[in-house]
DNA sequence: TAAATAAACGGAGGCGCCTCCGTTTTAGTG
DNA sequence: CACTAAAACGGAGGCGCCTCCGTTTATTTA
């Protein structure tokens, strides 16, 4: 804001526009039979505007301009809008891949660690993805504020993954059987709102160890 | 959307930036001694400025282009920029300057008229004043949302001013004395969030009337 | 394989946003 | 009044947004 010769920071988000609809998902993998296959070269410029722009929102936060990233991407901006007509839909698309990595996540730890460990390694991670969203969390807070499905839909997958694995280790009798997976999930929703400090990471690395302390005190194993 | 030859629809609203800032109010009336007085010209065009953006507001919604605004009020868009240096600055004064309205009047319809009708005028005013800022909605909502300090003052104005009126029937017996104010302003927030349906202002309309029978019944008058 | 057709591409162009800075106006002061 | 410093003005210019439509390419059909 000081000295900035020439500088122009956008510092912008749409919002309006239809936003009525639904989500603009439902079509992302080939794998789904259902409703139109893209060409070829449909999908992969799709794909491949999806992957820079999950870059380019994490490096320099979600008001990156969009003729940026169909430069990046390789395509032209008519192409970047037919396929994402607003920056929302663009944000929600990356916002949703990003949960569906989180949760897949859980299921490759819980196959390649020990229940408890799994479970911390995930929580770690979680840790990781939420503070690549404290950056973003007006624009993100307001899609999905006004996007109720899609809170819905992340909250309870990532709910589901974290549940799986709190229930898991406590079946292996790695951690006490008297948790709910709610009150864990809700121990960690604390670091979302917690206040900036430069120290957030190491405080929020702290909590879940703390965490997982407590879990694993009185445990058969 | 659809036949619109050349035509650009902003759709916009714009967020972010600073937006920890307090209320840019606090200066507006010259009668406040404190906090630098401006130049004559300036007041004169900040005054202008923002009359012209209500309108504008209230005629084409809150998206309509500042430089428009600038031009309607005869001075650059670098005047608006300094006076307002984003968009929502300017909403909020326009927003702050319409409760103000519905304040006053509120004491003028007291003088004029007997309490019973006073509260009921007033009640339609309120009504209107809803009624323009539906379309608004989103990005009002946005802005409130974002400015705890927006909202705590206005809805604070706003419901003092009806707590007298309902205060000042009830002492007069003109409407029964066990009412709370606060119950009268939750029934009429419901029209707030109703169904934007065509008949909405009837509706609305009935829905003051209804009350006021309700408020009327059992008074000693 | 060639032709036909539907799907997708991509960038020019029009518009609004916002900053920067040379010019103008106001409010003191002698 | 004339002068001056400070305050305010205002628009050019740079940039991003988004649409429109002529061109290109994948897929289907013969």
């Amino acid at each position: 804001m000081g000295a900035d010769p020439n500088g122009f920071k956008p510092h912008i988000a749409r919002v309006e526009k239809k936003l009525t609809g639904q989500s603009p998902e439902t079509a992302e993998k080939p794998e789904t039979p259902a409703l139109k296959r893209l060409r070829a070269d449909a999908q992969r410029n799709r794909d491949k505007l999806v992957e820079v722009a999950a870059q380019a929102f994490a490096a320099d936060g979600v008001d990156v301009s969009l003729e940026d990233i169909a430069k990046r991407a390789g395509v032209g901006i008519g192409t970047l809008y037919r396929h994402f007509p607003t920056r929302e839909h663009l944000v929600e698309v990356v916002y949703r891949r990003e949960v569906e990595g989180l949760c897949q996540a859980a299921e490759e730890l819980a196959r390649d660690h020990p229940a408890d460990v799994a479970l911390e390694l995930w929580m770690q991670r979680f840790v990781d993805y939420i503070a690549t969203k404290r950056g973003l969390a007006t624009s993100l807070r307001l899609l999905l504020s006004t996007n109720s499905t899609l809170f819905s839909d992340t909250s309870g997958r990532v709910s589901g993954a974290m549940r799986r694995l709190v229930e898991a280790a406590a079946a292996a009798g790695k951690i006490r059987a008297d948790v709910d997976a709610s009150d864990v999930m809700h121990a960690l929703g604390g670091i979302y709102s917690a206040p900036n400090t430069p120290d957030w990471r190491e405080r929020s690395g702290r909590l879940v160890k703390l965490l997982m302390d407590g879990l694993r005190f009185g445990a058969r194993g």
